[in-house]
DNA sequence: ATCTCTCCATGATCTGGATCAAAATCCCCG
DNA sequence: CGGGGATTTTGATCCAGATCATGGAGAGAT
């Protein structure tokens, strides 16, 4: 109905085009100048190989390792996996691959924050989740994606042909566990967010989820005062289900009402227990 | 607000009692007399151990085995699997274990389907799936599981110590393998179900619901004109984050629009194209 | 400094689906 | 076959959060 128009809409680009720049930009109607067009996937934005992909033992230095995949493997495991690793960097707002795409790598962050999230035809889209360093990218995908990735932040990666690290996880018993532990996390976390999405109010939602980043973030940083939230609030409300009004106003709420502190590029976290409250229900 | 007078409401029980029965009933708000009490888990129904534990060569008749993770062993290691397997039958409707329980087991659903939910304190509750033969259950538990699982008809399961399955998959690496696959596949459709929860309309969800049920159905049945729901509408509105007055609503349109047809214990897709257009939007 | 663009905040209004209510149907079980 | 609880259906009304509209604050660019 409110959409149908779209169906006859065409429209052709010249020289290549970055699919995740082509959003049509219509006023008159907020929730469609945000919706991404449908076009084939253009190149991704060049990459660029850290050492001309040469560089040795940069995992003996890596500061996530001990949290990633890698975790799984001894020295001389980790220099094999080395062979077939790419590091590279991403810049901040930048696709890594879309859904859909055939799935040739898989990733290990090591910086950065990435945005994962599934589109709908009209626009609507599921921020499925956010890929903190030490995240592996890949763990849930067949032949192709299916879902898009996208760097918030500038963002560093190792990547790893996928058939090649598929071969590795068949040889070495203790990455296909440490893989499969990853997958199983990653299920528990994301059958506690169909509650979040299922069964919250807005309120909880919003909680839930700061509650939720703090306490991944703690994990590689240690307990900070400060919450960097690398996500605008219109990734938070597609993450959440909701609407960037709900998740602007329920924070402006808990800032006038002192339960959190408007600091730069994220928030204060002033009354930890009343957010647990909410959440408690 | 609403609920605040749950919290200073206590009873007390005598004799043993089965959390899936403890449920308030007062008449005048519905969706109170659905809440269920956080009492201590009681002791579940009794299982009974086909064969007192001693079944030879059950794996081999199994009807499943190929869908399941036992699909990876060859057959002395399927032999190896079923010294440290249990058969046991699970009436309909039977608790089997709890949310926050101790996983002492793991699973397969060699017959009948099982209900997996997570509850808040009040009484909501987000139905994660519904598990079918062929599945595996305990792919997403630490040493507690993370949801609740109830049989909706009677059910059949091989219950695999944990401890000793966990052993074996980290011998048989082609065990490791399939379950890693069966956590991977599952966490493409939680992701999957994320967009439906968080960014369809009620009907795009009951449409996906069905379409997604036939689905399963018919790699277990072959396709089949009827489709058999043994969840109730609850269930279907739990599993959707809707309610069942909105489930009952959207399935009487279709059923007057003739998309659906009224069987008994399920309903016949009569228009399968127009369910998929709701879902494509 | 000014322009532009993007993101965020906030008030006003609307609405899809929730809630409330009541009747109908189903399903055991005796 | 009939009584009583559970589940489902259907109608009326309500409301949390969506939608619409507008203004403001920052960050880059020139």
């Amino acid at each position: 109905m409110r959409n149908e128009w779209l169906s006859t809409c065409t429209l052709t680009m010249q020289g290549p085009v970055n699919r995740q720049d082509v959003v049509l930009k219509l006023t008159g109607s907020r929730s469609v100048m945000e919706a991404h067009l449908p076009t084939n996937p253009g190149p991704i934005a060049s990459l660029t190989p850290c050492g001309g992909g040469q560089c040795a033992s940069v995992c003996a230095e890596c500061r996530v390792r001990l949290y990633a995949v890698c975790a799984a493997l001894d020295r001389d495991e980790i220099n094999e996996l080395e062979r077939i690793t790419q590091h590279i960097s991403l810049p901040a707002k930048t696709a890594l691959f879309h859904a859909g795409d055939a799935a040739a790598s898989v990733y290990t962050v090591t910086s950065g924050t990435l945005r994962l999230q599934r589109d709908l035809a009209d626009g609507r889209r599921q921020v499925i989740g956010f890929a903190i360093p030490g995240d592996f990218i890949g763990l849930a995908m067949d032949d192709h994606f299916g879902f898009s990735a996208d760097s918030l932040t500038p963002v560093n990666l190792c990547r790893f042909d996928r058939q090649a690290f598929a071969r590795l996880a068949h040889e070495k018993h203790g990455l296909m566990g440490r893989l499969h532990d990853f997958a199983s996390h990653e299920l528990g976390l994301a059958q506690e967010h169909m509650v979040v999405l299922g069964r919250r109010r807005a309120e909880e939602r919003v909680a839930a989820f700061l509650l939720r980043w703090r306490e991944r973030m703690a994990r590689l940083t240690g307990a900070s005062a400060t919450l960097a939230l690398p996500m605008g609030r219109q990734d938070i409300a597609d993450h959440l289900g909701l609407t960037i009004e709900t998740v602007s106003r329920t924070l402006a709420r808990w800032m006038r009402e002192k339960v959190i502190l408007d600091v730069p590029d994220g928030i204060r976290i002033l009354d930890q227990a009343r957010l647990e409250e909410t959440v408690a229900g």
